[in-house]
DNA sequence: CGGACATGAGTAT
DNA sequence: TACTCCTGTCCGT
């Protein structure tokens, strides 16, 4: 689930249910146990992302900061009848509804978040200054991204990842931007063109937003949608319409070669060998254009 | 039932 | 580069 469309979707939605309103606070499992009587009673203010990063507002300049991880969820449930007992391995739980709110009785449940900490804004602020631009946020500025990935040799699938260098991609829309821009993950940073980067940062502003309304990732164009070229809709897991992601050994959508998959950095990456042909040096390819040789395609 | 694995990331070696 | 943490799901025995 959590990449940053899932984050920001989650604040939208934590507000939605319980800005305004005070909160019973409390972590059935017990690892948050002394922070959640602390905050017990309090107001929420709202809630708010940044890349993967999760802040809910509470009075007095209080924030409970969650990452997900790898494997986290935090579910919302608004207007129920009632609030059931909590099941698993619940860090936190929030729940509001003891009041005349017409937004009703809600609840949210956290697990197996990497991270749940009690911050100040000092500690807020500097979670912030050390994340790179966020394709969701509107105060996100592609060129300091641009800056690191233009003068660095690492792969740019490896870039892309780097919160530091840019916030909220996850393994998935790097798959799948890198796909739908024809470059190889393994492709050093500082051999893109500026016009290869504006795009790639305009797509993810878009894919992201649609990540964000319909909380899953797609990313498949309609002309390669399923209905549109008569194959069968995915079927497993994720949800979404992707064109690489997960599909090693599978036939591209766009090709039929078949997607390959590999390791960069201890993640897995995937790619089509003919969509994503791999980078050789500019001297390699002006000799073999002179040479004849036909570009494109190399398995 | 055990183990591998997953849309992540910090820390140690 | 490896190990660590967090939880749920799926697969093989």
């Amino acid at each position: 689930m959590p990449e940053g469309h899932t984050l920001r979707r989650l604040a939208d939605d934590l507000t939605a249910a319980f800005a305004g309103r005070v909160v019973r606070v409390s972590s059935p499992q017990g690892r948050f146990e002394a922070e959640a009587t602390q905050l017990d009673g309090a107001t929420v203010v709202g809630a708010d992302s940044a890349g993967k990063h999760l802040f809910v507002d509470l009075d007095h300049e209080r924030f409970v900061h969650v990452h997900l991880g790898l494997i986290g969820t935090f579910d919302v449930h608004t207007d129920v009848d009632d609030v059931p007992a909590p099941v698993g391995a619940v860090r936190l739980r929030l729940v509001t509804g003891a009041d005349a709110d017409p937004r009703g009785t809600a609840y949210a449940d956290l697990r197996g978040a990497i991270l749940c900490d009690l911050v100040g804004p000092a500690r807020r602020a500097e979670i912030l200054g050390r994340l790179g631009p966020d394709p969701l946020r509107n105060d996100a500025d592609p060129g300091q991204a641009w800056r690191r990935i233009s003068r660095s040799p690492r792969a740019i699938g490896d870039l892309l990842m780097d919160q530091k260098v840019l916030a909220g991609v996850g393994n998935v829309y790097r798959a799948e931007v890198l796909f739908r821009h024809r470059i190889h993950p393994l492709r050093p940073g500082d051999t893109l063109r500026i016009g290869q980067w504006r795009a790639i940062w305009a797509d993810l502003v878009e894919l992201m937003a649609e990540g964000v309304r319909t909380n899953r990732i797609d990313t498949v164009r309609p002309e390669h949608l399923p209905e549109a070229m008569g194959r069968a809709p995915r079927q497993d897991d994720h949800g979404g319409e992707v064109y690489v992601y997960r599909r090693t050994s599978m036939p591209c959508h766009v090709c039929g070669s078949t997607v390959r998959t590999g390791q960069l950095v201890g993640r897995n990456i995937f790619w089509c060998p003919r969509c994503q042909p791999t980078f050789r040096s500019r001297a390699v390819q002006s000799a073999s254009k002179h040479a004849g040789a036909s570009g494109g395609a190399q398995t």
